[in-house]
DNA sequence: ATAGATACCTCAAGGTTCGAGGTATGTCAA
DNA sequence: TTGACATACCTCGAACCTTGAGGTATCTAT
């Protein structure tokens, strides 16, 4: 059951973006099912998210973007500007930062563990 | 620097606060020093964000609270409730699962380790 | 009475994702 | 040629969350 601004999610589409990026230029359509991939189908973006997040990443800098055309298609692929993958590391870091300090918090709380989802 | 609606943190406070009172009851201001100690100092939320959301948590049934005085001062004790407990368990299991699905997709999507913080 | 510490409260602002609703461009079948 | 479908892209209002600012209340000590 999702809602809009969803549990723990904020800042998650713009860190794949730029880490999937990071791996290989991409078109929008792609990178949005690469997300589904990549994660095992656990995490799911929506177009109306991931659309405007590029157009922000690169109206910011953080990526460049230009229509290829492709097996008879035309797409707008995008990279990862050096800009983009200092973003990157600074995000990935953060992510990294959070999920420690919760884990430890969660964890150094005391002992108990929640059932098993 | 800091910012509204940052990274990461979406449902954080949320997850800790039922955490650390499901480990022992705590009025507000105890709670919100406690998160930050339980964390290494690595994780701070203001009063504007901790009482807000103790009303809307009690409000919704997970927390129960009493006012009770101790060492000559009174405070309001807050509690987890069983409906509390249970929401518990399912944010914390909500927050292992985004967190193992966001590092299998950045881990999966590649070796490149970005450099630490 | 005032200062300081402890304890609690409220709110506007800014920003994010969801989901809905749409447009555009190719291929293929009828 | 037209329509269906798949691929590809776009926009926007709604709902929601945390920040930080500004405040009130209650105690002790001077």
């Amino acid at each position: 059951m999702k809602r809009s601004n969803p549990e723990f999610l904020n800042g998650v589409p713009e860190l794949l973006i730029l880490r999937l990026l990071a791996e290989r230029p991409m078109h929008g359509y792609d990178l949005v099912q690469s997300i589904r991939r990549a994660s095992n189908e656990e995490l799911a973006f929506g177009e109306g998210c991931i659309y405007p997040l590029l157009h922000k990443l690169e109206a910011s800098g953080h990526l460049s973007s230009r229509r290829e055309k492709l097996d008879g298609r035309s797409r707008v692929v995008y990279r990862v500007t050096a800009r983009g993958q200092s973003r990157l590391v600074e995000t990935w870091s953060e992510w990294r930062r959070v999920v420690q300090a919760v884990n430890q918090a969660i964890g150094g709380a005391g002992h108990a563990c929640p059932a098993s989802a």
